[in-house]
DNA sequence: TCTCCATGCGGAC
DNA sequence: TCCGCCTGGAGAA
């Protein structure tokens, strides 16, 4: 389940087992088996991702445009002995072809349950990485460019992290995890955030990104929440990672102990502590509160 | 064994 | 705004 530093990830494998090498590419579910006959035999020249998009890029300025939405996953084996036959509905394999000149084993990757999977051209892959906001994973992004758009949107904070064409790769968790550790309440409208604290969610964004491809999982807890520094019980979850508010509704936060609450944003479930995150006060509401005593 | 929900997004309505 | 995608883990039955 991806957020952008799962298809970074991905990418690298993908360019580590497969780069320079020529695949057979098919189509067992059969939903792709046009364009994988088009792209079988060719040479796989390498994989990047864009914020939850990837794209693998073959001879012939050819591009698997590949988005894996929620319940997608790609499977990639390097040096394997046998591939086995395909398990499920697999909407795109690519097996590496024997060559003698290269004595790496066999590599092979499986795409399951994609919401997309396109053969595009370099027009169509500029056009889908223009629409894009900065990915902190990379390193020509500009998170000045998102800093434009939130400076001047009423919306909530919590619902323009989440908006790819404003910040690309961030999805749910690094969303309600990065507003927690800048006590900022999601709820709060990004034309109400001063640039130093953007800067600084971006600064700490690039980093938690970062150690997430490294490590695979999502872990944004500070040294002093840990569950060994805490004496507390490691987390159970599918993503395995140990996060502040994310899926912890009811429980009492790692820093304050207040009761971590849940609410709908941007069509999905956020997370926020009501303490360490109190909800944002215009000055003008302050000023007036002040005055009235409320 | 069943049902629900999930790190997401595009398209139909 | 809802639904489809059609995977997979968790908890209910």
């Amino acid at each position: 389940m991806p957020e952008g530093h799962t298809l970074r990830k991905l990418a690298d494998d993908l360019t580590a087992a497969f780069a320079g090498r020529r695949v057979r590419v098919s189509s067992p579910q059969g939903r792709f088996a046009a364009d994988a006959e088009q792209l079988d035999g060719t040479r796989l020249l390498g994989a990047e991702s864009a914020g939850k998009h990837l794209f693998v890029e073959l001879e012939g300025e050819r591009f698997v445009h590949v988005h894996l939405g929620l319940i997608g996953q790609l499977d990639v084996h390097a040096e394997v002995d046998e591939v086995p036959g395909p398990v499920g509905a697999v909407r795109l394999r690519l097996v590496t072809v024997p060559e003698p000149a290269d004595p790496r084993g066999t590599a092979y990757a499986d795409l399951r349950g994609a919401i997309l999977c396109d053969l595009v051209g370099p027009t169509k892959r500029a056009q889908v990485l223009a629409r894009l906001g900065p990915d902190p994973l990379r390193a020509d992004a500009d998170p000045d460019l998102a800093w434009r758009r939130i400076s001047r949107s009423p919306r909530p904070i919590g619902d323009l992290l989440m908006d790819q064409a404003v910040l690309a790769g961030v999805g749910n968790v690094y969303r309600a995890e990065v507003l927690f550790r800048h006590r900022i309440h999601p709820l709060r409208p990004g034309s109400t955030l001063r640039v130093g604290q953007w800067r600084a969610m971006w600064d700490d964004l690039v980093v938690l990104m970062a150690e997430g491809v490294c490590t695979g999982r999502i872990d944004t807890v500070r040294p002093e929440h840990t569950p060994e520094a805490m004496g507390r019980a490691p987390r159970r979850d599918d993503h395995g990672g140990e996060v502040y508010v994310y899926r912890r509704t009811s429980l009492p936060c790692l820093v304050c102990g207040s009761i971590i609450k849940t609410g709908e944003l941007a069509g999905r479930n956020t997370f926020w502590c009501p303490r360490c995150q109190p909800k944002f006060r215009s000055r003008a509401v302050r000023s007036a509160s002040k005055h009235t005593g409320a």
